[in-house]
Parts: C-alpha cells; structure tokens; sequence
DNA sequence: CTGGGTTGGGAAAACGTTTTCCTAAGGTCC
DNA sequence: GGACCTTAGGAAAACGTTTTCCCAACCCAG
C-alpha cells in the first residue's frame, strides 16, 4: 500500500501477513517447520501483493546468479540460432536465463564480454564459434566457472559438443549405395575446414566398405555458384550421385544437372548437407540432406552445462549422430 | 590468499591495501575524497588479487540489474537474429546484458519466460513478433519496467520499431521507373501480413505518383515455387519489371523468366525484398533487393530502452527507413 | 503439577556492495 | 598557540534474501 512504485519485497509480505521474514522465506521455499495454516496465509499474501522474489538478492546468498553466457562467434549465424533455441530451452526448464554475447572473432571484444558476463556472475559459459578451425581464445582458459564448447573445439580438458560430420557423411553415402549408386562424387566446401574433411573420410570410408572406388573429390566455396561450377566440370563424365558438402553446394549441382538436361534423381542422385529448410525445400527437386541436429546439439549442451553448475566434471569431444531427411533427389 | 576457490571480495582488497571497504569502494568508483596514494595502492591491489565487483551485490543496492530481456516469438529466426545483434552491440557500451528467451508463440512459456525474467529483475524487455499480424500477449501490459516492441507492434501508449516497409516499397519501385520501365508488377506474400498491405501501398503510391498504371498483384505464399508460379502466370502478357514482396519470390521469378527464354533484367528487371544475403547472391542475376536494416533497427531499439531505463518516456510507432542494394537484376 | 520432548516461529547474521554520516588529524589564520 | 576549516578515511546502515540458531509454548507422561 505505502509504495505501489517499488516491487513489494519479502518485508512487505511479512509486514501484511503478520509473521517474520524469515517465517516468509520458509513459506515460500516449502523450507522450516511451520504450521500449515501458517504456510497458507503466508502464501495468500505473497499472491494477494503480487510478491516475486528478487533473484538478485537470493543469488547474492547462494552464490548462484541462475544466469550462463553465450559467447557467438558469427553474429548470430545461421549455425547458432538452432543452438542457442536448444541451450535455451533446456535451461529455462531450469530457470537458468541465458546471456547472449556477440564476439565476431575479434578478441578485444571477446574480453570485453567476458569480463562483463563474469561481473555479472554467470554461473557458466557456452562458446560456439563458426565453423573454420580455429583455436578458442586463450583468456578463456583457467575460468572459475564450468565452460561448454559447442560446435567449436574446446582445448585439452575442455568439454565439446559437436556434430558427427563424419557419421553423417557416411550416412548420406551408404544412403546412395543401396540406392545402386556407384559412381558417387563428393563436391565440397574449403578443406581448410575440419568438417570438410571429416565428411570426406565418412564419404570415403562408406565406399571402401562396399567396395567401390571414389569419385572425384572437387573442393571449393561455400556457394551455389561453385556447385554449378563443379557440377558443369563433371558433365564431361558424369557420376551416378553426388554427396555435397553443403546444401548451397548441392543447390548449385541441382540446377546444373537439371540445365544439362539431365534428370535428379533419375541421372544422378544427389544429397545435401545442413538440411537447411529454405534450400532443401526450394531446390528443384526438393534435396535429400544430412541434418546437424543442431537444436539437439544445442540442448544437450545445456544440459551437460546444468549438470556441471551442480558440480559434475565431464570432458571430452562428444559428437552427436545427424540424421538423413530422405526427399525426392534420391 | 585464504580461498583461492572463492572470487575475491571487496572485503579482501580492504585487507590486503590496509583500508576498510567504504574506501575501497570509493576508490572504485572515483568517489569520495581519497589521496591519491591511497587511490594508487587500492587500485594496486585489486590488479593483483584480480577482483572483479560482484555486479550483483550492486544491483541490490541501485536498484539496477543491467539486464534487459528479449522475447522473441520466431525461435531466433531469420529476422530476430539481425535485431539482435545491433541490440546487443549497442547495449554491451552500456554493460548491459542481455537474456534471450523464446517463446515460440506459445503464451504459456511466454508468460513462464517473463515471470523468470521479472525474478532476475531485468530493467527493460524487447519484444520481437514474427512479421504476421498478431496482437502482443496482454499479460505484457502494466510491467513496473520499460518495454520496446521491434519488428511488431505494441498497444496504444507502447514503443515500437519497424521498418519503414511502405517507404522500401515506394524506393524499389521508383528505382524501377527511373530505369524507365512502364508495367511494373507486384508478386508477393499473403496479405494477411501488415507488411504485404504496406509494401503494396507503397509500390501502388510510386506508380502514382509516376502516372503509371498499377500492374497486377499477385498474392501467394512466401516461397520460391510461388514466385515461379506467379511468374509463370504472367507470360502471356510479361510486364517489363516486377518488385516482389520478398526475395525468395523474386529468386523464383528470376528462375522462370530464365527459363521462358527471356533476360533480366533487359526484357524484366526485378527487385526483391530482405536483401537476404544467400538469397540475392545465389540469384541469376544477383539481385537488387531492399534492405530493412534490422541491425539498425535492433541498434535503435538498444539505444531508446537504455534512455528509457534511464527515465526517458519515448512513445509510438517508429519506422526506420529501408535502403535499396542496386545489383544486376536491375 | 513438574519436567522433558516437540513444534512453530522469531531474531539476527550473512552474502558483497554503495553511501551516508562522522571523527580524527592536520593546516591556516589571527 | 588556540579556534576553526579542510581533508582523508573509517563505521555502519541499507539493499532483499536465506539460514542458523534459539526461545517460547504446548503436549504428554510420571
């Protein structure tokens, strides 16, 4: 009543309901020994002033703030919005709120990040960076606080999460051989990025294993234009299928094949990597393609991070399986 | 020395520079009246036990958390991920923080994400919308702190920012007449979007103003296969320019006026709308687009709930101008 | 009745800061 | 050399919680 512009705080419940704060504070925490009917007005109370504990005040107790950091290394990219939605969700369920913090790859503002999230008493930390190699910065080292690295290599003991290129790689392309494909070809990315070369191993190791020989291995951007460049230098010998590196790759081969005046899946069968939804579906034919399972990937790292704030140490690379999403290009 | 599991408090430092902690809070925060020297040896010691303020401990006494939330009802979309990064950028200078929640549409985990933020006592909220017409939840009314709405609307006496769509409309199509085409067409989204109404205001109030005639309007989902089909419809009588409602569309229509046999933009020229980077550069030709600037607009929003939490009342619809990105369709 | 065990609930310390006094020491002026 | 200002820095309250005692009151048995 005194104040309606300031939150009512733990005082004012006591004050209207006629107990201690402490009384309040056991109410509300189902915590104490207190007569229920004691319990129930404090509760009736709590409701009737629209009362919300103050977090800050209680993390200043605990030692917890319920809060992580997330430090992007790609402005939000296509790759970390599908993380950050399963890191999200899973520690809300935990009433961990999530900061997001935008680095670009430069270190200054990294630190500068850092130091503000730390101020801020974050309870951990979840760094993902894009997707060429590169080290995580070395001020992230010796950190007082549990720090997860998803899609991104964390150091030695450091706990990361990343998808099964390889796995997914061998996936596609066993998916191809039952298909009676036999000539496949692997049109990619730069391989100075570690997943391109995975995904060149899974594709290779998924043609000894059924006794096939490899085909032709084209690397290049990351683009459309590449893949109807790389799809056009085949046209002389065509394979029978095509694993992409990616699905813009793929969309590229798709309308090469499709202006040469041959036909996918009928000619040449053809699978996408990222299974992102606005290339596969409006690629003509709608695209065959590996899924990250990002979101997934995303989610697990929460839960990992919820697990280390109550204590728990696991290290490790884990890479988590992807999975075809079976369309009409094969 | 004592704990060096334990972050270092004020209460060390104190200790550690033989003074008690009012004076090393001043000596912090420049305040006081303190010698100079014993400013020197306080800031000394902090560099050497690496304290870091507890920014927690602060905010119970300023009443400030330096967090802000964001609510965004598209699962970190397309378009929330531009906003974000400007917001972010803007109010990191400030040290501020901010929680990303999503709610996916969902009013119940809305209102959970907004009891949880209310908790962590944020001091201001955004709040993105996808692009359809959708009234904001009701339980966002009457909050003790500031809210922004961007890239959606707020009630009456609300803040809210989005892009100027009429104005990118009127700019893409003028662009049109000046490279004087005649029958221009408008293929877009479904009009039950706010933005397909404007832009199409906007396309109808250039033509005007040039003493065209409007050419046809096509409504239709917000795909390529649309655009291709849309497209496709207009062969009969092609005009020789259309502005399409997105760039997807226009990526469509680009495919079907190259494969009727016909040029852009010699024989159509086309603009789309987003200037989605993997969209405009993947399309033959490259394509002239509109650019809403969401960072810009993300910025903004930053920039006017940081005055707000420091007490400014701004109010109304504001709509931040588009920019027009001249490439080869065109 | 008295004494011991329960039980309900209050008082106060603690968390890590900021800020408002307040006091002691030193300097200046006559 | 004393009265008065400065000035430097300390003590303690305050922010809103949780939690650890601790004390009253009640119950029941002897």
């Amino acid at each position: 009543m005194a104040d309606d512009r300031r939150n009512p705080t733990i005082h004012d419940v006591a004050r209207a309901a006629g107990v201690s704060i402490g009384t309040v504070s056991k109410a509300l925490n189902g915590t104490g020994s207190l007569a229920q009917s004691t319990r129930d007005r404090v509760m009736t109370t709590v409701r009737a002033l629209n009362f919300r504990p103050n977090l800050l005040a209680k993390s200043l107790h605990t030692g917890l703030s319920g809060s992580v950091g997330l430090i992007s290394n790609d402005s939000f990219g296509r790759f970390t919005m599908p993380i950050m939605e399963g890191l999200e969700r899973v520690l809300s369920e935990d009433g961990i709120g999530v900061f997001m913090a935008n680095a670009t790859d430069d270190p200054e503002r990294e630190l500068a990040h850092l130091e503000q999230l730390l101020a801020k008493q974050i309870d951990g930390l979840v760094v993902t960076s894009r997707r060429a190699d590169r080290r995580p910065s070395i001020e992230i080292q010796g950190l007082p606080i549990p720090v997860i690295y998803v899609f991104s290599q964390g150091g030695e003991d450091a706990l990361s999460f990343l998808p099964d290129d390889e796995g997914g790689a061998r996936l596609a392309t066993e998916h191809l051989i039952q298909q009676g494909r036999t000539r496949i070809a692997h049109i990619t990315g730069p391989d100075n990025f570690e997943a391109v070369r995975l995904r060149e191993i899974g594709w290779r190791a998924a043609l000894t294993q059924a006794n096939l020989p490899p085909g032709p291995v084209l690397h290049g951007p990351w683009s459309e234009a590449w893949g109807r460049e790389a799809m056009a230098r085949l046209l002389t010998h065509p394979p029978d299928a095509i694993f992409c590196g990616n699905d813009q790759i793929a969309r590229g081969v798709a309308d090469t094949i499709r202006e040469a005046g041959l036909k996918c899946p009928e000619d040449i069968a053809l699978v996408g990597f990222d299974n992102w939804d606005v290339m596969v579906t409006a690629c003509r034919p709608p695209l065959t393609s590996v899924d990250m399972n990002l979101t997934a990937l995303g989610a697990e790292a929460g839960r990992q991070l919820a697990a280390m704030i109550k204590g728990a140490k696991p290290t490790g690379t884990h890479r988590l399986p992807c999975t075809l999403i079976h369309r009409e290009s094969t």
